[in-house]
DNA sequence: TCTACAATCGAATCGCAATTCAATTGCTGG
DNA sequence: CCAGCAATTGAATTGCGATTCGATTGTAGA
């Protein structure tokens, strides 16, 4: 008992993204293994091929996500310019990639909870410690991902570049409405993503520039 | 068969109350009535007293949170000041309303979701009818809430106080910022609600003050 | 004190969702 | 063409969670 001639083309990659699809719009609680493989044309005995449960598999939308953001973004930040021009380009850039993927942008925000909630469920000792060991280092890069905008900051505080302000709130406030522009963007509305990026650009700039 | 003699203390208000506090540790989805009911050293059963189903409990816990917030937004919008001070207000409210209770913040952030998403399930054509009613009662009001603040930002750029920003997307920023800290403010930090909403204030007037 | 309603509870129902498994089909290299 | 691994699947298992219900207890009045 097996069929499922037509359409062997659905990869590990595939499944993932469709899974950020799903998980945007219902919540990874609110989503079943059935409906993140029917997005795929699978049953969701299927997916057990390719991930190891539910949370590993959430755990991998996660880390891939991340991983695409931080990529782009310490080029960005190893730029030889001026603190300014690297936060510019910075925003730019988490906007931008927010903005082309809301699916991924929003499970960032939604769904890392799930994710560190997982631990005293059913005793499958063996996953839960690879679990564990993997979101620690999810967690780990999360941090280091936010480091990047706030060290940059920071920089252009203690150089004079910018105004005294608090780096660390003013970096979780950059990144709150970063995250929150994956709830309300939509892509074909009044402007792309482009042009929220800008906004969010001058915005900050002027927020930071001296007086 | 029914004991609990002692406590009788609580009350549809305590309910909510808790139900915010285990909705901000595990999520709507996987927050069982039992969970919240335990918060309360009440059974699952006895919730039914008090609310129709778990969906009515949350939009409850919503609407609660979302009228408190409003309230006083609204004393601070319809003020005879200048609009930055008006603004300066609005920031400074929200935050500390936020911070002054995480729990009811973050649902606010995360949980509207699971309301908008209650639809197609079972069939209880007069639950549902009239949760959509309130439902949409509580968009509509969320949506007062946003132009609130934009409104006044709006004001301010047209009479010439403000930078000539796109009050859409900034005010989406400003609100954006404020859920987030939601999400990272823990009472006992390096800074009070009051702090954080200070740097908010300073950093968003900047933000908008003329060149 | 007696009545009616509010607040609770334990137990039973019902359905669903994650996960497992053995069997089947499809390639791929030899 | 054959062996072996990859990809899939239907069906069965299990447990949990929302909700219902009848019974019980507390309390406010009449």
């Amino acid at each position: 008992m097996a069929r499922k001639p037509a359409d062997q083309s659905v990869d590990r990659e595939d499944i993932l993204w469709a899974a950020a699809e799903v998980l945007h719009r219902n919540g990874y609680e609110a989503t079943t293994m059935k409906d993140i493989a029917a997005q795929v044309n699978l049953t969701a005995a299927s997916l057990y091929h390719h991930f190891k449960n539910k949370d590993f598999l959430l755990l991998n939308v996660l880390e891939v996500g991340l991983d695409y953001t931080i990529a782009k973004l310490e080029a960005v930040a190893e730029q030889d310019t001026t603190n300014a021009e690297k936060l510019a380009g910075m925003i730019r850039w988490h906007v931008v990639s927010v903005t082309g993927n809301v699916a991924v942008g929003a499970a960032m925000v939604f769904e890392i909870r799930a994710v560190l909630n997982v631990s005293g469920k059913k005793g499958d000792e063996d996953f839960m410690s690879e679990f564990v060991a993997r979101r620690d280092r999810f967690v780990a890069r999360r941090d280091y991902f936010e480091s990047l905008f706030r060290n940059v900051l920071q920089a252009g505080v203690d150089a004079g570049e910018f105004r005294p302000v608090d780096a660390n709130i003013v970096t979780k406030g950059i990144l709150g409405a970063h995250n929150w522009v994956a709830v309300w963007f939509r892509a074909g509305g009044r402007l792309t993503g482009e042009e929220v990026a800008d906004v969010m650009v001058d915005t900050w700039l002027a927020a930071l520039k001296l007086e």
